[in-house]
DNA sequence: GAGTAATGTTACAGATTTGTTAAATATTTA
DNA sequence: TAAATATTTAACAAATCTGTAACATTACTC
């Protein structure tokens, strides 16, 4: 069952390269050179994943990137930026593009398949099913209650929020940057050291009498739900 | 007592795959790949859920869907329909088939499971009784009463119609939104605090000396019938 | 058409949640 | 071991959310 890649690039040559590969993986893969053109069948075709190129005749990719984030249907696609080596470089990464990961070129193949995966593993899981649980904690997103060994757990709206994003992939490590985006909002301007306070609550929280914590720290990396 | 899945599927291998995942989740399943008999096994047969192939040799699945859901008996059961990736995922988007969802070959099972599950939950209580009771609460919708133990309770039509639809699923958590949407009417145009206000009524109304209130605010993300 | 009931809005008090800060701990590095 | 770096936690002020009373408007009943 693969997944459906649609490639943005204007140069023949890389376009070439990169559908040889990608099919070669198994992957589905669809594109165009052309950014209007890109951005209609986009939102036509719906792919699990869009590489970008960041340099484009008519519309550059940052413009591309900042539509389709905008649009609710096809926000949730993730997008990885190709960027050229130098003078662009530096934009793409300060500026929020809001695009999920970039590259620059030249790349190397296994590492831009590596992060592909890694995306498409992350995007994923928001086949959100109504009930997750993680060894003895269960969430149920019906009645938005948190059990941990049966007993019920109060949890303030943004623990809730927290713990209902961390359990769907637990044992991942988020960055507090990762975590407030997903958690809090993309546009909010929240320290990130505000994540460590609402990571403390919801441990003690769901900390129970002779139970395993179930939140780990990374240091100098983030948390994640696991034991 | 496990719900019923009819599957309308052409191709052989799909259909062999579906019926077996499905009947060992616990669903009954029957099927057919031909459009015109479906058509009249699914009136016969009332299935809780119909998963419908787009492409059939004799009848288009829009064409199955259309009829089913003119047919006052069987308009309320539900359509999953399956569409090959490409041609005609777009169409079926676009046009209003009056299925309830659909999912794009190949699709995850999983995935499939999961709005299947979701799909049944969210119709079964449609299939709406005469009489619904949530602990000591009864509606009897032939004569529009409510009844707390016994006795009975008066209630404004809205108050009504806000308890009539929170009790089909009890303990569900639903925003201002979603109440405004299913409730007042899809384009009317309601502050969404006018929700609270009459939610603070219904309490009242249903409120019963030394008995559990039996409504639960959730902070942040709305209400549910339950105590 | 007067009187009654139902509905939607608003304002405000009270409750809860949130973000920030700073000090205390913990961990890593030099 | 000391210094540097990172994390935990308590405390508090600010922000957000909810419940409800009061009122204006609309819809219904007789």
């Amino acid at each position: 069952m693969s997944a459906h890649i649609f490639v943005v690039e204007d140069e023949k040559p890389i376009l070439t390269l990169l559908t040889y590969n990608l099919e070669k993986e198994g992957y589905k893969v669809s594109s165009s050179s052309n950014g209007e053109e890109a951005l209609s069948l986009i939102k036509e075709k719906k792919p699990d994943l869009v590489l970008l190129d960041w340099m484009l005749p008519d519309l550059s990719g940052i413009k591309i990137c900042q539509y389709l984030k905008q649009d609710e249907k096809v926000k949730n696609i993730p997008i990885i930026m190709l960027t050229a080596k130098g003078e662009e470089e530096d934009k793409v990464k300060g500026l929020n593009t809001g695009a999920e990961d970039y590259m620059t070129k030249p790349f190397s193949f296994p590492e831009l398949l590596a992060r592909i995966k890694s995306l498409l593993k992350r995007v994923k899981p928001n086949i959100v099913s109504e009930e997750a649980t993680y060894l003895d904690l269960k969430i149920d997103r019906e009645s938005m209650k948190v059990f941990r060994k049966e007993k019920e757990i109060s949890l303030g709206p943004k623990e809730y929020k927290l713990l209902d994003f961390l359990i769907k992939q637990p044992k991942r490590v988020y960055s507090r940057e990762q975590l407030l985006e997903q958690v809090w909002g993309d546009d909010i301007n929240v320290e990130s050291r505000t994540v460590d306070v609402h990571i403390t609550r919801l441990r003690q929280s769901i900390n129970i009498e002779g139970a395993k914590p179930l939140i780990r720290t990374v240091r100098s990396a983030g948390y994640s739900l696991e034991n």
